[in-house]
DNA sequence: GCGGTCTTTTTTGTATACCATTGCGCATGA
DNA sequence: TCATGCGCAATGGTATACAAAAAAGACCGC
């Protein structure tokens, strides 16, 4: 519900409201809500109960600069472990990515490219860095869903993404980490972008 | 409780007996629960309860891998966003575990060593990185503690911590960036000699 | 009309009761 | 002797009741 933005920034999360909406009793609700809180998704006030957070353009960020890193780091070891199967799955996605680009399909395109940072990350075959890289996408994926949608340069995106295909195809550890990064970063200039635009979302 | 090995990896959290031990009940008991799973720090078990993770040789490697990515991430932003004084903490800071390490205060020396890197981190003004780093560490923590207690070889990680603080008082966030990289590469290595000698621990 | 205080109501924090599931031990039989 | 099945004890999962704290509202004085 708060990645879909039923509930949206700010909102304060009453125990016994949503636990009646979901049919459960507060007990599982509060347990629900401490890992969320874990997670970072929702800020827990001692007496005053859970609200959602909005993270702050700073936040933002800087959790894009983590991300980068992890990336990067995904990025390499990924083209040293990855298997052969998980490079071809990797290029699968790409082709049907950039289907959904030519239909202009915004949100296909969305879930695609992230199964792509998804699917790096994973043949890695590091699973704390799975985690980690879940953890903080999941931070950043209602802004960065809005961004999705608001903005109008897909082409550099996909140029990125011929190359990190490239580079992962060419095993070249070094390589993919720096587009990675830049990657990033330009992800970090569409937002701060959008944020300037629409300061409300 | 974790941390200081009073539970130990593997064993089970009974919620009934530990909450008693700490006089609170169960729901409390079982947010908690939830939390320390979110951290990584334990496992539940479907239907069967929570037990204590012990992190794998390949997954404390794993986590040594990110760790260092984090922590030269942090070395980078330290340097352009660090105020004066709290390098100067630092500094500070490495002189204190100067002084254990003269007295062969290990207790003492992994803490203030802990502290640096804490420091660090924190100069770097990314609150997201913090708490990634926080996590990170969190889950390695058990580990480095016995390592830190069996290793020899001292003098190695002091002469990094000399470099690591000339580049952090250069603000050169390059070479600080290598450097703590290396340093995390150097614990891996330790950590896994360890491991090789002491499988149990 | 406005501000402050007291009361009421709502909401969170904790404890406990009850149910479902699991695991273990014991008995039974091949 | 060993495998299998039954039953009991223990443990986790959920709901709910009660206490404490905070928010909301009414009332009063100025």
């Amino acid at each position: 519900m708060i990645a879909q933005n039923e509930l949206p920034p700010g909102a304060r999360i009453r125990e016994r409201a949503i636990g009646e909406l979901l049919q459960v009793s507060r007990t599982p609700m509060r347990e629900a809500l401490r890992i969320l809180a874990a997670e970072r998704l929702v800020e827990l006030l001692p007496n005053r109960g859970a609200v959602v957070r909005a993270p702050s353009p700073r936040e933002i960020q800087d959790l894009l600069s983590v991300l980068a890193s992890l990336e990067a780091l995904a990025g390499e070891q990924a083209s040293a472990n990855a298997r052969d199967d998980e490079i071809t799955e990797v290029r699968a996605l790409h082709f049907e990515m950039l289907a959904a680009y030519e239909r202009k399909d915004r949100l296909t395109y969305f879930k695609l490219n992230q199964g792509i940072h998804r699917a790096i990350v994973a043949a890695s075959h590091n699973a704390a860095l799975v985690e980690l890289h879940a953890m903080t996408n999941a931070r950043l994926y209602r802004v960065r869903y809005q961004c999705n949608l608001n903005s109008a340069n897909w082409h550099n995106a996909i140029e990125e993404h011929e190359a990190i295909l490239a580079a992962l195809c060419a095993r070249d550890g070094q390589a993919l980490a720096e587009i990675l990064r830049q990657h990033l970063g330009h992800t970090w200039v569409k937002v701060s972008e959008m944020l300037r635009l629409k300061p409300d979302t």
